[in-house]
Order: structure tokens, then sequence, then C-alpha cells
DNA sequence: CTGAAAGCGCTTACAG
DNA sequence: CTGAAAGCGCTTACAG
């Protein structure tokens, strides 16, 4: 690997003189600089990151831990982070939640010294949150939160839980199945919340055979639902909490031969962008026109550039904490009044 | 940040000793090794990578430069990908189309030093492309390929042009509407040959106004669908290149009041999951039991790991080049004999 | 088994 | 404007 000493060789001048014309090229004089970007071209020279990082600041560069691309609406959000954050000049490192725990992956983001994180995918007690907050650089959870005070951006899913489930129940639903994953996940509990406290509202008991929590991913969710209308008494509609899982869900329903809406409603949260696709056409609640992963980003790179705090205590920083609006999509999937 | 000084100085160790436990613990005594082990918790050190990647040979990272992920192929093979090398113990450093060129690219992951690298956006001339090969580490293209001799794994795509365009064909159309991205892409340009190859041998000319190659997105893909249908003499069927494209279309043809495949076909490429699904039931050509993304992955780590050849002349390299055979999944959206 | 030392490739005061 | 030198945090022969 060619190194600047190489190029410096060639150009006939110090490797301090090479280093010069990559950070800072006015400092030098012209003659010198056309001779180095020559000698550096004729080598094909690259700076070696590792070594520049080890002594500067910045590595300009920012984490995202996201939830699995297998969900569409993490790919949608990683494809806004990562866009936007390359607008404003960060690369960023893209990490799954499925490569490992999210212990490894900070262990690498500390490793890396990357000047910001982005975590869409922390449980609400995450014992590894601690950790983060304790790196003493800019953080923003994103989707779900954490327990604790943290720095986040996310829809109020409380709201949007009963949003939709207010929508069923004026359309005449009483027996709502509700797929969910693991409560454990603010995005889940909060949503739950929201569902929990429409039925209240409206006096009605909910069936507990009718609702699941151990649909984490499509798969699961498409089983839940083939178990579902076998019950002697099937739920009339079924919640999904996240779109993903409720397109999965209708290709197991259409397949076992129901029709939707007239059979079955379903609805979904996220409003991902095929959910308003016409051969689709589920009913969610979300918020396309928000674009929760650019938000994420620039106030991450808002803080980074804010630079260090002067707070002696970092627990005493203020947070910032936004939660949007839910906005309930209608389509045809609850169409159906009963 | 704490570095391995400090461990040393609180474990009461020379600096090497800490570097030992960590990258040699069965060279330490066990009671320095705990003593250092306890240190390393008490102060939450984590090494630094970019030091240590200065000096080691191996980053054990790879790096994979994907097409978009707003193409849900690139979304499944990315998580293939990831998945997979995460598995075998490789980081991955994932760049997408959008961030900016080939070229910044190519510079970035040079100055990571990455073990190997994963491109899935070259073009057929891509300029950048004998960069790549100067590297001297392994490489993989990954879907589309380069003119030159490369590495790479791909569909036989002038095959899967003709067995799509036959399939047609056999259904009895022949105003067959083509749209497609720019053929400086071996994709789009090997489809499109496949796709003339076929209309020639049935001895039918292909009608101009029919075919399109700006088509690059899904957007694109929707207002040119839009157009044909209101030509005099509209296509009764339609190929798109991919299937993000042909879903696009799907939409933009049902939001016309069309029916399809009654008043229109339409067929794309890719096989991606959603193709399958009840409402969607578009026929596609692709290989989905074949994991082309894993695939890329297993011989960029098989050649990570056989070391670098002792060949002088790198271009006598033999190249790995695997080319698979495409299979036609007949659905719905073709079903309609005229 | 462990420490002192060299070196990975850079940046950045410090002199001149 | 430019060079010599220190140092970023690590790993790894080399002695002992």
């Amino acid at each position: 690997m060619v190194s600047s000493k190489d190029v410096a060789k060639l150009a006939g001048c110090s490797q301090a003189t090479v280093s010069r014309v990559l950070n800072n090229p006015e400092s030098v004089r012209p003659d010198t600089r056309t001779k180095v970007l020559n000698a550096m071209k004729a080598l094909n020279y690259q700076p070696n990151l590792a070594a520049r990082s080890l002594v500067a600041r910045s590595t300009r560069t920012i984490a995202l831990v996201s939830g699995t691309l297998k969900n569409n609406f993490f790919a949608q959000s990683t494809d806004q982070i990562v866009t936007y954050a390359a607008g404003r000049g960060y690369k960023t490192m893209v990490y799954f939640e499925n490569e490992g725990s999210l212990e490894e992956m900070m262990t690498a983001v500390q490793g890396y010294k990357v000047d910001g994180i982005i975590v869409s995918c922390v449980k609400l007690d995450d014992p590894h949150f601690t950790q983060l907050e304790q790196l003493g650089i800019p953080y923003m959870l994103f989707n779900r939160r954490h327990r604790s005070a943290c720095n986040y951006v996310a829809m109020d899913n409380e709201a949007a839980g009963g949003l939709l489930t207010r929508h069923l129940l004026d359309m005449g639903h009483r027996d709502i199945a509700y797929l969910s994953g693991p409560p454990d996940i603010s995005t889940f509990y909060e949503r739950w919340a929201g569902f929990e406290k429409a039925m209240a509202e409206a006096r009605l008991s909910v069936r507990q055979e009718l609702v699941h929590f151990n649909a984490s991913d499509a798969l699961e969710a498409q089983k839940l639902a083939w178990k579902l209308m076998q019950l002697a008494s099937p739920p009339t509609a079924i919640i999904c909490v996240n779109d993903e899982m409720a397109i999965a869900c209708l290709d197991a329903l259409l397949s076992m031969g129901l029709s939707v809406p007239s059979q079955v409603a379903l609805a979904g949260f996220d409003d991902i962008g095929l959910a308003s696709h016409q051969a689709i056409q589920l009913t969610s609640v979300g918020q396309h026109k928000f674009r929760m992963g650019e938000m994420a980003a620039e106030h991450l790179i808002a803080m980074i550039e804010a630079g260090p705090s002067d707070r002696t205590r970092p627990q005493d920083e203020p947070r910032i904490q936004i939660k949007f609006k839910p906005e309930l999509f209608v389509r045809r999937s609850t169409s159906y009044k009963i």
C-alpha cells in the first residue's frame, strides 16, 4: 500500500508537505502543490483513513444501528438517513440488528470513534443503553425509545393505537385480533396500550385468544393469521403491529380463500410505501410526509456540530424528544362496515 | 477516551500485556489476565479499531457497494450479504449508490483497508472498474458485471429475457412494451438482448414507441406506463426490467382503472419476495432459491482466506464467473391468453 | 510470562 | 512556505 512517504519521495518533499496539500492546500506553494498532486496521481495514492482518524478529532462518520432490512420500514429509513448524511458530508456505517447483539455493535461503534450514533432497535429497558449514554458522544434513538430520559424521535404510538382501534370499532368490529411483537419494545408496548385503552373506553373486553405477542416477523404473523381464522369464532378484524406483518397476513388470508375486507378487515402501522399500492390498499397509521429517518439524522448532526456541551454532569443535559402525531390512512382493507 | 495505557496503569502492568490479553490470552499468566480484564471492565475500555487496523494485516471487514435500497432486490441482497458475512466473523461496511459516485466509494473503501469488496452497481464500461482491479484486494461483482474479464455472480440475463418474452408470445401477445433503465448497465443490456432476439426469432418487429430506456426508477416507470396506455394502439403486455418497476407499474395501471392481466399483461425480472404475494401475483423471472448475495459473499470470503496469490501478473489470475440459470415463475399478471 | 521499543500512516504544533 | 519531530493507540518481534 502506497503511503504519504512514497508520495513525498517522488515529489521530492517531506511527508508533512504531502499531508498539507491534503488538509490545508493554501498553505503550500502552488508549484510544490502540483508536484505533490502529480505524484499522488502517479502512485494512485489514497490516504489511510485509519491513520487519519487516529490523530484527527472528527471522523465525519456516523453509525446507524438499524432494525432488519426484512422490514421495509427500516429499508426506507436507512435509505433516508444514509442519503441525508451523505448530503451533509457524513459517511454512515450501517449495522443491522441481525448481525449480533446491540452490545457488539456498541463495541464496534465505540472502536471506530464515530461522531454520532443513531439507533432504531433499542429495547424499552435495554441494559446497553446506559453504555450508549456514557459514551459521551451524540446519539439519537429513532422509532423506538428507551424507558429512561433519552433523545428520540418517534411517533406517538399510543395515540396511533387508539386511532386505529377506534376506526375499527366505528366500522362495527368487536372481535379484533391483535398481532404484535414482544412488549419489551416501546413501539409494541405503546401501540398495544393505545389499543387496550380504546377498547376499555368502548366498554369492550379483549378476547385473549385473539391476542398474540410472539409475532416478531412476517412468517410468524402468517401462521397466527391462519390459526386465528380456524377458531370457532374467528375475529372480524386483525390489527398487525406493523405493515410488513400486515401485508404478510394479507397474503395468508388471501391464500386461505378469504376476502379482505368483507370477511376479515386488516390494518397495520407505519404506512410504508406499499400500503397505498392499489393492489394492497392497506389501512395504516403513520406519517409518510414526516421523514422520521431524516429528522433523526438532522438532529444528530446538529448535536455533533454544536460541539461538546459545557455541563459537568452529562445527565443534566436536556434531551431532544420529538414525538410526532400519527395520521390514519383509511384504505380498502377496512372499508367494509359490519 | 480510555486507552490501553490507562488499563495498564490500573492493572499494574505494561501496555503490551494489555494488548496480549486481547489478542493472545493464553500467553499471559491467569492472575495478571484477570487483573487486566477487571481493569478493562472498570474503565469500560474498548480498543481503538483504527489503531488496530493500522498495524494489523486484516481488518476482518468487507465493503459492500450496493444499488439503492429503494429497490427491494438490493434490500434483500444486502440483508443476505451482511448476515452471511457476520456469520463468518466479518463486518460489512455498506455503501449505497445514491451516496456518491463509485469513485468516492472506492476511495473510502481503499482508505479503510477492507479485506474485500462486493459491488452490485458497476456499469458495463465503468472506468472505475480498473481501479478496483488494481487495488489488488479480492472483489466480487454481483448482479451486474463489467465488460472486461472480471469476477462476478449474476443471472444469465439474456436467457432470462428470452424466457420471459417467449412466454408472452405464447400467450398471444404481439404488442409488447419494454421499460428499461439505460443499456450501459449489463443487466439491462442483456435482458434487452434476450427480448430482441426472441422477437426476431418469432419474426416480429419491435414497435419502437413501446420501448423506453429511460425508466430508471419506479416513478419513471409509472409515468411511462401511463403514456403507453394512452397510445392509439396500446400494448397488450408490458415487460419491466425489474420487479420493483413492474410493481410500481401495476399500481399505475390499476389506478387508471385497467385490469391486469385481462387488459394488459405485466411481467418483471428478479422474482423478489413481493412478486409471489397473493395480492400482486406478478410473473417474473429470477431465482429465489439461489441466494445470489450469499453466494457473492461466500466466494469473496473464500478468496480472502485463500490469501494473496503468487502470480506476478494479476491480470493472469483466473476469474470466478458464476452465471446462474433463470427460472420463470408464471403468475396471474400474465395469465390471460389473447 | 512480561517489558521496552519499533513501527503502522497520518496530523500538527514548533522552528526556521 | 517547509522540514524534523512528537504523538494518536495499537501490535509484535526481541530480549530477558
